[in-house]
RNA sequence: UGGCCUAUAGUAUAAUGGUAGUACGACAGAUUUUGGUUCUGUUUGUCUUGGUUCGAAUCCAGGUAGGCCAACCA
């Protein structure tokens, strides 16, 4: 059991840090803006950050980038607190950008005080129209060249909010002919009188990202502050920052975001399909956010695994989401309790076991489980529901369910024989007719009969009723975010609902949150919207159809 | 007419100058009271051209391809 895993390259870096000395133990952090939800990208994120503090020793923590108040609420931070702990993880501290704007502001003015930072009068247009493009070198602001009694004198001002919004910046003065673009005088401060989630009114200038993120990993003494690719630029103003301030040497490194099939991962995107009601809130279940896959049944061991087999490193990618699938899979198949359900119900009726009579038969709650998980009473009956699509009137090649003088076994119960079938007057089969074999009987099988086919069924006058959503793939195309307008690739038929499938008794009494699988049909739970009259049940996943497969052919 | 990052089966990821491996997928078979699970097997790969070297996916150079950078977003 000792196979070493090899490493990827931030574990490499981390063991090298280790190993010479540099560091004693290691300090990460998750640093999300709380202006939308958590999605799968971030679960990557978030396994990486406090997946290397587990594995090396050192802690993590969970610090919300909030230095733009105008996107910023409470109800995101909540959200992303309660999907970083049901994903497993436990951060050391709770911080906020926003808790260090004091100490930003007297950075800010340490920098002008060394000449590196001035007050500028230009609007963004202005500022714009100076940066220069990729190829041409930008242009110094008529500003740049102010004293440092003036700049104080004004970055003061701007402060106590004696200038309107936009009028006014802070930027830092390096070098406006950088063939690094974040280098030509990027600006450190921006005037906003907005109101801010915890600082609420307190200040009308707000640092940017540039200006807040490294600091705060320096306050923190963050070892290894990851992030991902398109921040590569920002290092070097990273390292600048830190180096002009004098302040803990914070490194960043950087890993290439996941991409899915058939999905997106970008928190701006999602918000749209938000609020142009695409779907249905944050937590839909179609979305990959960590609250829609919770909802949909996935497990917090199934998607720290699948982030452990994607792993880390720094090229493009487009992971297959059947891996997700898989990994999912995987997991519910250990804990999930099996159940019947029918989704499509046809009706048979066993014409020769007694009229009235019901039994009750015995099925196991997890073959995966020891001794099978227990078994639980099933209620058998002569007439029950079974799945429309196991009956073929004229059976396809390599066919075993049921069909005209077809055997099948109803699971945990009698094998029984396709007699006949009564159709209407649109051709529709209404119900079917079978004989079954007494002496076949589940557990004292005496019949010497064996069929290939076996079939989920509930007992009619057992059976208790249930809405169930299946979910098909968000989008229609593998990389919808690839080009062009992301919504016009948006799958119309993610969402089919059945309102009235069947269900067995015992699932009456499920839990929100419980896992099933329905045997046959897939991994499903029960889902919040719930009544007591009415259970309503996310399909997961499907269970892997081979037959499918086999019938395409 | 810039700077930076990246390139290994269909997908993701190893191999750290010495036998190109693993997982998912696909395909075939065995087992099965779930056409599930499990098990076995098969399939497909180093972007390109040079160079260094006894030996290169790995080091070097030039190409090519993809990505990022011109928000008072993060």
């Amino acid at each position: 059991m000792s196979e070493e895993k090899s490493l990827n390259f931030i574990e490499e870096i981390v063991e090298e840090d280790l190993k010479n000395g540099k560091y004693p133990f290691i300090i990460t952090r998750f640093p999300p803006e709380p202006n939308g939800y958590l999605h799968l990208g971030h679960a990557s994120s978030i396994c990486l950050n406090f997946g290397l503090t587990l594995k090396y020793g050192g802690y993590t923590n969970l610090r919300f980038d909030d230095t733009n108040p105008v996107t910023e609420e409470t109800e995101y931070v909540e959200s992303i607190k309660e999907d970083v702990k049901w994903l497993g993880f436990e951060w050391k501290n709770e911080l906020y950008a926003s808790d260090y704007f004091p100490v930003l502001y007297q950075y800010a003015i340490q920098l002008i005080k060394k000449q590196l930072a001035y007050v500028d009068d230009s609007t963004s247009e202005e500022i714009a129209a100076l940066k220069g493009t990729p190829t041409e070198p930008g242009k110094n602001s008529s500003y740049r060249e102010r004293s440092v009694e003036e700049n104080l004198h004004l970055f003061e001002r701007m402060k106590n909010g004696e200038f309107p919004d936009g009028s006014k910046t802070l930027r830092a003065k390096i070098d406006m002919a950088h063939p690094n673009m974040l280098m030509r005088d990027p600006v450190l401060y921006r005037i906003k009188h907005a109101h801010h989630h915890r600082t609420g009114d307190e200040w009308c200038i707000y640092p940017m990202y540039d200006f807040a993120h490294g600091q705060s990993d320096s306050i923190e003494k963050v070892t290894h502050s990851l992030c991902t690719l398109e921040f590569v630029p920002h290092r070097e103003l990273y390292d600048w920052l830190i180096e002009q301030l004098e302040i803990f040497p914070s490194k960043q490194y950087e890993f290439a975001r996941r991409n899915l099939t058939y999905t997106i991962t970008s928190k701006r995107k999602l918000l749209q399909l938000v609020n142009e009601k695409y779907v249905d809130g944050w937590d839909d279940p179609r979305m990959t956010t960590i609250s829609g896959m919770r909802r949909r049944g996935y497990t917090p061991e199934s998607i720290r695994d699948f982030c452990d087999r994607i792993g880390v490193a720094k090229r493009e990618n487009l992971v297959d989401m059947s891996l997700l699938e898989y990994c999912v899979r995987e997991h519910l198949n250990k804990i999930a309790l099996r159940r019947m359900a029918v989704l499509d119900p046809l009706k048979l009726t066993i014409t020769n076991y007694p009229a009235g009579q019901v039994e009750e038969v015995y099925s196991e709650n997890n073959p995966e489980a020891e001794n099978g998980g227990g078994t639980r009473a099933i209620p058998f009956s002569g007439s029950l529901w079974i799945e429309r699509e196991d009956f073929m009137e004229v059976p396809a090649k390599k066919w075993f369910r049921l069909a005209p003088g077809a055997m099948v076994r109803l699971k945990s119960a009698y094998i029984i024989k396709c007699e006949d079938f009564i159709k209407d007057e649109n051709g529709i089969v209404t119900e079917i007719k079978c004989s079954y074999i007494p002496e076949s009987k589940s557990g004292n099988d005496t019949s010497g009969i064996h069929v290939k086919g076996t079939i989920h069924w509930i007992s009619a006058a057992h059976a208790a009723q249930a809405e169930v959503r299946l979910y098909d793939r968000l989008f229609k195309v593998e990389n919808p975010a690839d080009e062009g307008d992301f919504t016009s690739y948006i799958n119309t038929d993610s969402l089919h609902i059945i309102s009235n499938a069947y269900i067995e008794p015992s699932l009456k009494t499920a839990t929100a949150g419980e896992k099933f699988q329905f045997i046959r049909k897939g991994y499903f739970t029960l889902d919040k919207n719930s009544t007591n009259n009415k259970p309503v049940f996310n399909r997961t996943v499907t269970l892997r159809d081979t037959w499918a497969k086999e019938s395409k052919k």
